[in-house]
DNA sequence: AGTATATTCAATAGATCTATTGAATGATAT
DNA sequence: ATATCATTCAATAGATCTATTGAATATACT
């Protein structure tokens, strides 16, 4: 006796949950909402060897999560849709809400370098058009120049101390990065607190504000 | 050198997306929104033996998606909150739009016997209102029990052949059940119009008319 | 045609997951 | 104190997953 309608499609999105079941595949996840790559600039992301990462890709692929084409000799891969991103963002607040281990983490690193609110997507329209804030976007250069928020200036993380010069007339600083997990944000605003100058971190990152229909240069 | 700790988090959500990379735990998880239950109760719902359902739920408690209480010789399981809800409709948005397989079996099983457009939960509250409509839940007495919406009337789907007369004078019937993919509203809407009684199904279950902030009985 | 680069494939070992079975534990009833 | 019921634990076998390694394939360049 076959299994039921149900339990087929019950395994079908099981195994889009078992896609997610890795914590590389996550941060694979994470670097292709920058933008699409190919297999051996995100292996280089994450810190993976090539045959690993593509073995992972395949697996998103397969989920449903992430789609390829072809450009010569690379396939760039890229997230298939926003719900990939409604889905992670879901899979987060079931893990911060829920998971005492989580909520540790957040504790003792992240909120060790940024206590304060995050700012909203709607507070930072507001008040970058009101001339009072600097967008500072600290991912790596050719993150910044896939795609980023609309007038953001680029210091990469590892910049950030050569180049306080560029932001040292700033009234405040709002920095992201990747989204909401990725640390470089977190520990530019630590960095720019200690030199004095005011800083505060968006909620999230190029993905979720693309996902929010927010325009980007 | 131990892991970043944006991996330490990504290995706890990991491990919520290993959780239901289960069809038998998800189903589970679709038990346990009509509300809480015991093992025993629960493994007879789910076809499982008593042991194995209660390794299932160790799991998913351990991932923080339900949370048990002790009553007597009986521990109640429940989901653990709406983000769980949240996290299995943006796992179903992805599969729904995403997977060749998904989109077969709703096909040629779902939509073979229901290929209208489902009812809104707005669209519900005015029809009912306005006297439009008998509002039916056919899931088993038991689960009617614990909750339903407001001014439904139960007829587990096994009887409805034999209880049509109470139904017979229904302008139109919105049929409903323990949620987006559950069979039992499918089928009653088949055979209710296959007796000529306008039929159609309500879109989910009692745990999304919940989340929505939705009365119940 | 030969070489280099990018990517995938296949085999493998070790780790993890799942279902089963029988035993153990805890609560209730007699 | 004993029996019953409900649930969990522990051990096990088989299946699945993950990272590695070396080979194979496809594209571009010379």
């Amino acid at each position: 006796m076959s299994t039921s309608p149900k339990l087929k499609l019950y395994e079908e999105f099981a195994a889009i949950a078992r896609a997610l079941g890795n914590a590389h595949r996550i941060d694979i996840l994470e670097h292709l909402g920058q933008g699409e790559r190919g297999v051996d600039a995100l292996a280089a992301k994450v810190g993976l060897s090539t045959a690993n990462t593509s073995q992972h890709l395949q697996h998103l692929k397969r989920a449903g999560l992430v789609d390829s084409r072809r450009e010569g000799k690379y396939i760039l891969y890229r997230l298939k849709d926003d719900n990939v991103l409604a889905l992670l963002g879901a899979l987060f607040d079931v893990g911060e809400k829920n998971l005492a281990e989580v909520d540790k983490v957040l504790r003792d690193y992240f909120h060790q370098r940024d206590d304060m609110e995050p700012v909203s997507h709607q507070e930072l329209l507001e008040r970058s058009r009101a001339g009072l804030v600097t967008v500072l976007d600290v991912r790596p250069k050719d993150e910044y120049e896939m795609e980023h928020l609309p007038g953001a200036k680029n210091i990469p993380l590892e910049e950030l101390e050569s180049r306080l010069s560029e932001i040292a007339d700033a009234q405040e600083v709002i920095a992201y990065c990747r989204g909401p997990y990725c640390v470089l944000s977190y520990e530019a605003v630590a960095a720019l607190r200690k030199r004095g100058i005011r800083a505060r971190r968006l909620e999230d990152g190029v993905p979720e504000w693309r996902a929010a229909g927010l325009p980007l240069e």
